[in-house]
DNA sequence: CATGAATGAGCCTTCATTCAT
DNA sequence: TATGAATGAAGGCTCATTCAT
């Protein structure tokens, strides 16, 4: 019993986190960290002002929160996966594939994604945790590419700089077609970077 | 007498203004739009606060037109490069050496851009003319991908996502170049580009 | 049984009560009014937020009542120290002595004791009952002082003055000596203001 | 001219800044650090609050910098005091006579003094500046204290606790004096101070 | 009766903008 | 025309108090 109710509370408290995670994300993709105010957020997630300072001690800490959470998340479903894939190839598709899902599914989560990617000096200066994170994401899809380059699957290149624009076009193509009113599917997208890594633009 | 005169005196504003508009631009890419305050810049340009407001409306003012000086610039540059030349294979070419030239050229610049192209909501609602601008300058890559299709030199391909991913990847190609500690030249950059578009990832 | 009942119900709520006002008196003594909160006062007396208001209608109600009970306790240490001695000498040595070991043994209220008396402005208005309890007091000193002057055993001076500076004089020593890191006995501080008293500053 | 120019700006520099000290001690005094908001103070000296800030950098600032005015101001008036004035009781009388006129004429900074001196914890922690001047004033008191004692001009006794008994009670005399409605002239306090330190208080 | 989550008024501080000099 | 002092709305955050459980 005593347990039960500890779990409750404990359920309770992340109910009303998400509550706040949820409008925080949303307003912050909306407006960005700047013009959205606590009191915005907290108005979103129905609480008054002084509840959402219960659980975030402040307004950085709900943004690196947010931000922690979801990136989390997209780490692990890339993670995911990544399990049961073997060769180089298979594991391309399944880091676009997961991609190209999360982002769909995740639309107000790229804008921010994206501000902290490419333009930080907009935004505050993130988690240490998120960045780490996002290195090891890079480390992962360098690690694919040059074992494919090595299998003589891929073409021999520069894998840093392969690396920088797979992110770079991928990330682009899923913000436009997400936040823009272009009409892609997630298959359009999926095909569509596959189909330019494979036949490059220029014919020989 | 009085035509030299409103000329000096026309030159003169024209000076001022590039004085705030090329602080507005180092200080808004470093830190971002945010976090840099009206003071910061008149400080920078070595003004009193008031002056600023004589040529700037307003801070976003101040921004826009900092951003239009900038884009109008970049804009003109990719156009001369086009001038005499022929072939898309020559135009494509043209079209990243003179966008890795004015990035380099500009690093500052970069921050700004890509977070009005990729994030806008971290700042404030571009002003119409660079949008304007902006689709033209990707209407001019769509249309020498198009023609270098039918030309038979290019892979036929969907030519708005070929457009997104060209932006997506040299954009952040240039911008990890430029604002990380990357040791990259504008050749190996461009080099990079060719080759990829050349020979795709995968091999055949 | 009824009764009994009651009687525990009633010793508890004390028991309570005094948690709290025990707490109180320390962090208030510690930190001042302002900068204790209640809820710092209610974990120090190891109970919840809204226990404390079953008990105290009101932060300020809490602080007045604290006030209270350790003024009366000195006052009535003042008081059963003065049964029993006759000559103003005497009275007057007991003064000086409860004081003494008053402070002494109650360090933590000498702060809150002095910003009620010298600088009030610091807190909250003090309770009439304590304002009174305190008039008593010092009309107690006067007393004492008067009665000797007219038995030719104290110089005539005047009375309402040397109460003041009586209660400046000791108030003061006894902060230096319980607040700061001064070595000073209770015994160190009775004699001398027993000398200062007796031989004056100045010699004839 | 250009010097007079600076000099006009200084000087009105320094009446805000002025007025923002008096209004700031009056009302620190009146209601006490916590209770005075910078609107207040702002609005007592009829500025918005903005402009506050633009001479002080936080309430804490205005804070020790009206105290530091006061405090140095005070030091200042005992050491002129002191000049001239050779002998042990001289010195004595100076210091007396030097600290009753100030606090007469400063009455609101009596209480704020205080609160510094006796019961730190209800407000901020002072200034070192101030707190080290404070210390020099008590030394110089313990100067000519034991200069005396040497000269056999005062009975000798424990330096420091006569300091602190010198302190206390005049302190509270001068307090009582002068928040309370008592009607107490600058030379009664005196005459009083001087004969309680000269005769003592207990007869022979 | 105890609990502690929720509330929202109020405070300190910032900064875009105005305007008298 | 340049200046920079003044303005006050707005935002982040705290905390005394309430009330449903």
């Amino acid at each position: 019993m005593a347990e039960a109710n500890i779990t409750r509370k404990e359920r309770d408290r992340l109910l009303r986190e998400s509550d706040f995670l949820n409008a925080a994300e949303k307003l912050f993709s909306e407006r960005g960290y700047f013009q959205t105010s606590m009191e915005d957020v907290a108005k979103a997630a129905e609480y008054a002002i002084g509840t959402i300072y219960r659980y975030f001690p402040s307004k950085e800490d709900l943004y690196n929160r947010m931000l922690i959470r979801k990136g989390k998340a997209f780490f692990d479903a890339v993670e995911d996966s990544l399990r049961n894939c073997e060769g180089p190839m298979e594991r391309l598709e399944a880091i676009i594939r997961s991609k190209v899902h999360f982002f769909f599914a995740n639309s107000g989560f790229v804008k921010i994604y994206l501000s902290q990617i490419n333009a930080s000096s907009n935004t505050i200066t993130p988690p240490e945790g998120l960045k780490d994170a996002h290195q090891e994401y890079m480390g992962t899809i360098a690690g694919i590419l040059s074992d494919g380059m090595k299998k003589g699957v891929f073409v021999k290149m520069d894998v840093d700089m392969l690396v920088m624009s797979f992110m770079g076009m991928t990330n682009h193509l899923l913000f436009t077609a997400v936040s823009e009113g272009k009409d892609l599917s997630e298959e359009d997208i999926e095909r569509f970077v596959m189909e330019l890594l494979k036949k490059g633009l220029i014919k020989k």
